[in-house]
DNA sequence: TTTCCTTATCGTATATTTGCGATATAAAAT
DNA sequence: ATTTTATATCGCAAATATACGATAAGGAAA
């Protein structure tokens, strides 16, 4: 890795960054939703929603799930996703405490 | 845009994930930490923390003021920039709408 | 068994991001 | 007026991400 640099920062902005990057396309917060959405954990009525090729959603989901944010198992000829709601929550909150609780002791921005 | 589809997603979704994609890179969660943390808006104070090139830190500033999520004015010889507490705020809640409203009617997962 | 159906993976083309040095710009200091 | 200081921008090289078709893999259905 020698033009990333991302190894030059502390471990918990890496993470902070890692999972925003599994949410920073909208084929993926898409996904998010319909999985949100239906009771059930679907797979390939995703494909049908989506705008996308089979396989292209398939990547998306192993990225997600690469992440950490999504759970997937597989159900005979077919494969079950769900959102990993721990995972979830995890970040959301350690990205609100990061900002917040600085906003607090900064109220009069200059800009 | 031929290879890019995200136009084939509803404006909340690419949204989100510009948002998301603002955050995606450790060096832009460590400015907006820096920025937090001091109370004056910095400028070249960031540099001299990351480790990272001047234009390198530029760009990353710049992609943050595209996304909104930081101003920045002109201050003399210098640059000032701050949060925008808003923005963030903004997107915060949204998706922690999306999905913690989800997850109330969706507590029995399959996996 | 053979054929279908569903999903994952591979290979590849193209687009975007990341990073830096060099350079431009613009105000401050000398 | 010239030099210094602080930032922004340009141009390039390298790394990643995006997308898809083709194909593999594994059960289900025939």
């Amino acid at each position: 890795m020698a033009i990333h640099k991302k190894d030059a920062f502390i471990q918990k902005e890496q993470d902070l960054a890692e999972f925003a990057k599994a949410l920073a396309h909208p084929a993926r917060i898409a996904i998010l939703k319909v999985l949100a959405q239906r009771n059930e954990c679907i797979c390939g009525e995703i494909v049908d929603v989506l705008p996308l090729a089979q396989s292209t959603v398939s990547q998306h989901l192993k990225e997600l799930k690469n992440a950490g944010l999504i759970t997937g198992t597989v159900d005979g000829p077919r494969s079950c996703y769900c959102i990993n709601w721990k995972a979830f929550e995890k970040f959301m909150s350690e990205f609100s405490f990061l900002f917040h609780k600085l906003k607090v002791q900064n109220e009069k921005a200059c800009c």
